[in-house]
DNA sequence: CCCAAACTGTTTACGTCATCAGCAGTTGCT
DNA sequence: AGCAACTGCTGATGACGTAAACAGTTTGGG
């Protein structure tokens, strides 16, 4: 089983990186993984993940579900191929200007803008096992190039780079599955059972009152919510790098 | 369909809250949402979330998969009741001692320790609808007591709350998806082609070298790569306490 | 006191999904 | 020419969530 899990990943990682000898014997094969990611993409774009099955993909080319089984070796890599699909370009940082901070926050605000165009993908990254491939790689070289001049130790910049990643994640997560109706009518019920055990919510009761959930600041989008976390974030690896070590 | 979602929603909340009037007639019912709900808690901790099928909660009391649905709306509801479940006792952050961090740190200590010892629960609060019942507040609440001291804006401890929230989690996936075998045999593929590429990813390349993705450095377990987030996200709210607004 | 209403849990069924096994047709190397 | 390698297909399997209809049980209203 080890073994199995062994080849499973050779696979993965080969197809992730596109090296894999083409077979000259048989009839020509009419699609590609990546022509299949696309197709991919482009339903999770418009449907969501779950509208992603084997049938539908299969019936964008007008061929069965099957069919895709000769590319692909399951629907785990087709999703790992999706990502990489959508993370083709990375972000240019340079237009970020100098400095280690600005570029930082020119990479969250690119990821940021990726995972908002592509909503499933947060789901896809939080799916997968951990299988880097190489576009994203290119993210991660990125911010590790901006993170370079600090003169953090490697592991150090490592670990700056999972936290502005993983906290770009939280942000979009919060902007994508707010619903503004849902959500006004979830504050309201929940406003009037609180109300009810106000005794028990002494603080959150305060900050209601206060109207720290109120639609304005409770609507992530405004007042850039992605900043405040960012210069937090930010803020403290400043300090990091004052300190000298 | 917006009235549908409404009461939908509402009976969610009715739920949740545990507010739901019980009937007369009929013969007595043999089980309690509550005790569902922590059947299926039970079995997503050996199994994994997975595992949690109407079908296999029903057996684990001697029932068909049917019969759930005579205490719980659906599946999705059931998994906002195990959350309930889970989060059960709030944390007790007054044996952290005095002092809006240390408390916050403790904060972020439980809300860890209760995403490892159940380690569905970060899958399964990913994918629900954003509702939230009496045991979510109650952690939301204790949260922000812990943050009142501070003298921000309700907003802003908000947004606090939300950010040390949402690393916990991120810091916790990494926990959960570790896999000692898996990812030595990705980074030793990977590792193999990044050389095969090394002049696209220059700075990976030297992180690797420098062993920032070192065994020691890349288990997230060693060296409580919890205190390195929180220390940089805590220190850049500590500047903005200073800064007095 | 009795029966209809309210409630329980069951079986059956439907549609969807990923994936396995086997088949028929196509291509190109030897 | 013939065989091996390859394509895409059909059909089947077992899982899932849940809708519908039904049989059995309890109890309040007459």
């Amino acid at each position: 089983m080890a073994k199995e899990k062994a080849r499973d990943l050779r696979a993965g990682v080969a197809l992730l990186w596109g090296e894999q000898d083409r077979p000259t014997r048989g009839p020509k094969p009419s699609l590609t993984p990546g022509r299949i990611a696309e197709a991919a993409v482009a339903l999770a774009d418009a449907e969501g993940l779950d509208a992603v099955s084997m049938s539908k993909v299969g019936a964008e080319f007008g061929v069965s579900a099957m069919a895709l089984y000769r590319y692909v070796p399951g629907k785990a890599e087709l999703v790992e191929l999706m990502v990489e699909s959508v993370l083709a370009e990375a972000p240019d940082l340079s237009t970020a200007g100098p400095g280690w901070r600005r570029q930082t926050v020119e990479w969250a605000r690119c990821s940021e803008r990726v995972h908002r165009a592509h909503p499933w993908l947060l789901a896809a990254t939080a799916m997968r096992r951990q299988l880097m491939g190489p576009h994203q790689l290119g993210w991660l070289e990125a911010a590790l190039t901006a993170l370079a001049p600090t003169g953090l130790t490697a592991a150090q910049q490592h670990r700056v780079f999972v936290l502005v990643a993983g906290f770009v994640r939280t942000h979009v997560q919060q902007l994508v599955d707010f619903d503004e109706e849902h959500s006004r009518e979830w504050g309201l019920l929940t406003a009037e059972l609180l109300a009810r055990h106000a005794e028990r919510f002494p603080a959150l009761t305060a900050a209601l009152e206060a109207g720290a959930f109120a639609p304005e600041t409770a609507d992530p989008d405004a007042a850039d919510s992605l900043r405040f976390g960012l210069d937090r974030i930010l803020d403290g690896v400043q300090l990091l790098i004052d300190r000298g070590h």
